[in-house]
DNA sequence: TTTGCATTGTTGTTTAATCAACTATTTATG
DNA sequence: CATAAATAGTTGATTAAACAACAATGCAAA
C-alpha cells in the first residue's frame, strides 16, 4: 500500500492500532459492569472458548485468545478467585497441563454476557454491511499475516 | 449488520477489538527497542503530536492520542523523565494548564522513529490496495460513530 | 461580588500485556 | 538408557489503560 495525501501515517497508526479496539473495550466493559456480571471484557474472551469446549489447556486457551502464557495464567487466576473455572489434572496423566474446567456459575453467565455483546454489535454495525465487513477481515487477516510471517 | 453464517461474533470481536491491534503494538514496541529508540508506541503517539505542533496542552495531547487524563499525565511523567519534553507555564497566564514542549533530544527522535514506522506500515499493508484501505477507515468511522454517540 | 459550574491536571486502585527468567514434565535422539 | 530439547505453566518487573475522586484555577450569571 503506497501512502497518500489524506491517508497519514498517524491515521494509519491511530485508526488500526487501538483507537476503535479500545472504544469498543471500554464499551463492551462499560456494559459488563452496568449488568454487573462481574468479568471483563479479556476474561470473558477466555470464557467464550470453554463456552465453545469445556476442559481446555491453557495453551489452547493461548491460542484462541491470541494471549500469552503469562496472561492466560493471570486470567485464569482471576477467573478460578471468583469462581468461574477450576483447574483440572489431566486424566491422561501428563503432569504439566492444566485442563480449565467451567464452574456451573461459570456456565450461567453465557446467556448474559452473549445478550449483551450481541446487543453492543449491533449498535456498533449499525450501516456496516456484510460486504464491508468481509472486506475488513480480510484486510486484517492480509496484515496479521505479513506481520506475523516477518516475526 | 446481520451476523450471518461464517460470521461468529467471537470473530468479529477477536478481529475488530485488539487482536490486529495488539499484534501491530507488540511488532511495532519490539521493532523500537531493537533500534535502542528508548520509547514505546504509546509514548510515540503522544510525540507525534508534538512533532507536528510543539507546545501543546495536555488536553491537546489527550483528544489527538484517544488517551484520557490519566494515561496522558502518566505519559508526560515518563517523557520528561527521560529528557523527552518539559512541561512548562502558559505565557497567556492561565494556571491551570501545562504547554508541553520538545526538548532537542525529544526532536532528534522523530527522524529515526519515523523510519521505523514507515517500514512496519510497508510490511502490514504489502498486497493491502489504497481502495481497501479507505474502506476499512470508513467502517472504523462508522463503528466508532455509532458507538460514541450512545456513549 | 460571590456562588456555582466548567476546565485542566493529578493521584490511587485495579486490570491486563509484554518480556525474560524460571521450574517441572515429557519426548526425542544419540 | 542418558542427555538434550521441547512443551506447559508460573513469577517478577515494567508499561499502560480505565475509572473515580480530587485540587486548583478560570469564567459566567445572579
Amino acid at each position: 500500500m503506497e501512502l497518500e495525501k489524506g491517508l497519514e501515517i498517524k491515521d494509519f497508526i491511530s485508526l488500526i492500532n487501538g483507537r476503535v479496539s479500545a472504544t469498543i473495550n471500554r464499551h463492551l466493559n462499560r456494559r459488563f459492569k452496568a449488568a454487573e456480571l462481574g468479568i471483563t471484557t479479556e476474561q470473558w474472551s477466555v470464557l467464550t472458548c470453554l463456552w465453545e469446549k469445556d476442559m481446555q489447556t491453557q495453551q489452547y486457551l493461548c491460542d484462541h485468545t491470541f494471549k500469552d502464557r503469562a496472561s492466560i495464567t493471570r486470567l485464569i487466576d482471576v477467573l478460578e478467585k471468583n469462581g468461574l473455572v477450576v483447574r483440572m489434572a489431566d486424566p491422561g496423566g501428563d503432569r504439566r497441563i492444566n485442563l480449565i474446567h467451567l464452574t456451573e456459575k461459570g456456565i450461567e453467565l453465557e446467556t448474559t454476557a452473549n445478550k449483551i455483546i450481541r446487543e453492543s454489535i449491533e449498535l456498533a454495525t449499525k450501516d456496516v454491511t456484510t460486504t464491508d465487513f468481509v472486506t475488513l477481515t480480510s484486510i486484517f487477516k492480509t496484515i496479521i499475516g505479513n506481520i506475523e510471517d516477518e516475526n
